[in-house]
RNA sequence: GCACCGGUGGCGAAGUGGCUAACGCGCUGGUCUGCAAAACCAGUAUUCGCGGGUUCAAUUCCCGCCCGGUGCUCCA
């Protein structure tokens, strides 16, 4: 609970949560454009605050919490010991009071952070045992994550930025308080740069994601980008990019769609019904892709033992060898990849329209590509009918007519591609 | 200024004390096709920011410099 959103829910007129609801559905509905799961459980501050206040009760039963004058509450950093151990920071050398703000006076030790602070005037407030006030940010998560995953648990991610002095205070006031390893292993993602420039509203190249769905970039495509290279790895997002990932993705579609539908040859009589080469290959790809994980989430290394394997088996169906039964092994290493990276199924037409929708209710249709407005209304039907169309004029050999049908609907962002099966069509 | 992380082909990027420096995209040529698309094949970094050092051997380890990012104050 930010002074931010405070001072916002009560310019608005609403409560806290009212006013955070919308925010949290946003940003749910863009996770869900990028076929990132739903959390089983969402953890509102609001909703935790007797959780939190028993934590403080705690660390004030061994005086490494105290009350300040105005009622406020603060950790008292010196007896943590091992204050600074995540963020590798050594606190060793610093002088107490050296640098000491007007406003912190009623601490102990500048360094002390508040664990609960008393309201200022007019400001929403709980009365609690601790008296009057609201949670210090930091509690809040130590709180909320204790009361649903218990004392000590495996992971806790978090952006590159709240390393210190965030998940340091979490540690402290968690295991003070417990006397029990807070997090076993902390996930630290980067910031990504824009461009090769840090992402920020004065440099022109903030973008969100609905920004880039209108612009005609593909969710899917967004997601690879983003998974295509180690969390701990400062990405570099680019339009560039973005098309090359766009392409990426319609080639692994494109394989799988080639696995799945083409008449592969069965076995005969005493013949077996794979190439074992083929085989052999797409098990390797599932071991390379599951040790490229393990090893602390290398996504890079794991991206590249699938197209290793899209590659070779390509060639080697291109060269006549697979057989109808390789398409188990095959596509159980396509499984296995999408249970992470989750791009071969085609969501994306329905987050283009799901974001026109959104854009045209905020009034902010004009800030959509061209190309992008013109999908609207492009029904399967009405591309299915042309489809047939230009199929009847290619029999007939008038390929003018059949040039012009392309033509028309790569206008409207269809793409099409003849095979002996017949022709398959995708939006581009 | 200090601390931590990074700087690899046209772009994104993996990786390692010594084996042909992955993978994706792009580009060039070829196969296939009515033409395309898709797919495949071949080629595309004598070299891993710059300078020095350690070593039989460094892109990989150490030191310095340059460049980028994050933190070092409040707030979340």
């Amino acid at each position: 609970m930010d002074d931010k959103i405070i001072r916002n829910a009560a310019a608005a007129g609403v409560g806290i949560d009212e006013y955070t609801r919308k925010y949290q559905d946003a940003f749910f509905e863009d996770l869900k454009a990028l076929d990132v799961e739903h959390p089983e459980v969402v953890a509102r501050a609001t909703e935790h605050i007797p959780t939190m206040v028993s934590l403080i009760e705690r660390l004030a039963e061994q005086d490494i919490a105290y009350r300040a004058e105005d009622g406020s509450w603060y950790f008292r950093i010196a007896r943590f010991p091992e204050y600074g151990k995540l963020s590798k920071k050594d606190f060793g050398g610093i002088e107490d009071g050296a640098r000491i703000d007007l406003d912190e006076y009623e601490k102990d030790s500048a360094r002390d952070f508040a664990l609960w602070k008393a309201p200022k005037p007019g400001e929403h407030k709980w009365e609690t045992a601790l008296g009057p006030g609201r949670p210090g940010w930091h509690i809040e998560c130590s709180a909320m994550a204790m009361e649903f995953l218990g004392d000590s648990f495996d992971l806790h991610a978090g952006g590159e930025d709240l390393m210190f002095p965030h998940h340091e205070n979490e540690i402290a006031q968690s295991e003070s308080a417990t006397h029990r390893t807070f997090v076993r292993h902390w996930f630290h993602v980067r910031f990504l740069l824009v461009e090769g420039r840090k992402m920020s509203k004065s440099e022109g190249n903030f973008y969100t994601l609905r920004d880039l769905l209108l612009r005609g970039y593909k969710a899917s495509a967004i997601r690879m980008l983003l998974i295509s290279v180690p969390y701990r790895q400062q990405l570099n997002f680019t339009f560039e990019g973005l098309s090359a990932e766009t392409i990426a993705v319609e080639r692994l579609r494109t394989f799988r769609e080639r696995i799945v539908n083409m008449k592969w040859p069965e076995p005969s009589q005493g013949q077996i019904g794979f190439d074992a080469a083929i085989d052999d290959a797409a098990e390797a790809a599932i071991k390379k892709f599951r040790a490229a994980l393990a090893d602390d989430l290398n996504t890079a290394e794991a991206r590249a033992a699938i197209f290793d394997m899209v590659r070779f088996v390509n060639a080697q169906a291109d060269a006549g060898k697979f057989r109808a039964f390789n398409k188990h092994v095959v596509l159980e290493a396509l499984r296995e990849f999408d249970q992470i990276f989750a791009v071969l199924e085609d969501h994306d037409a329905d987050w283009t329209r799901f974001t026109l929708d959104w854009a045209e209710r905020e009034g902010r249709l004009g800030e959509a590509a061209p190309e992008v407005l013109a999908t609207r209304g492009v029904t399967n039907e009405k591309i299915q009918a042309l489809v047939e169309e230009r199929d009847k004029a290619k029999r007939t050999r008038n390929f003018a007519r059949a040039d012009a049908i392309r033509n028309e609907l790569a206008g409207m962002g269809i793409l099409l591609e003849d095979s002996k099966e017949g022709t398959r069509w995708k939006r581009k």
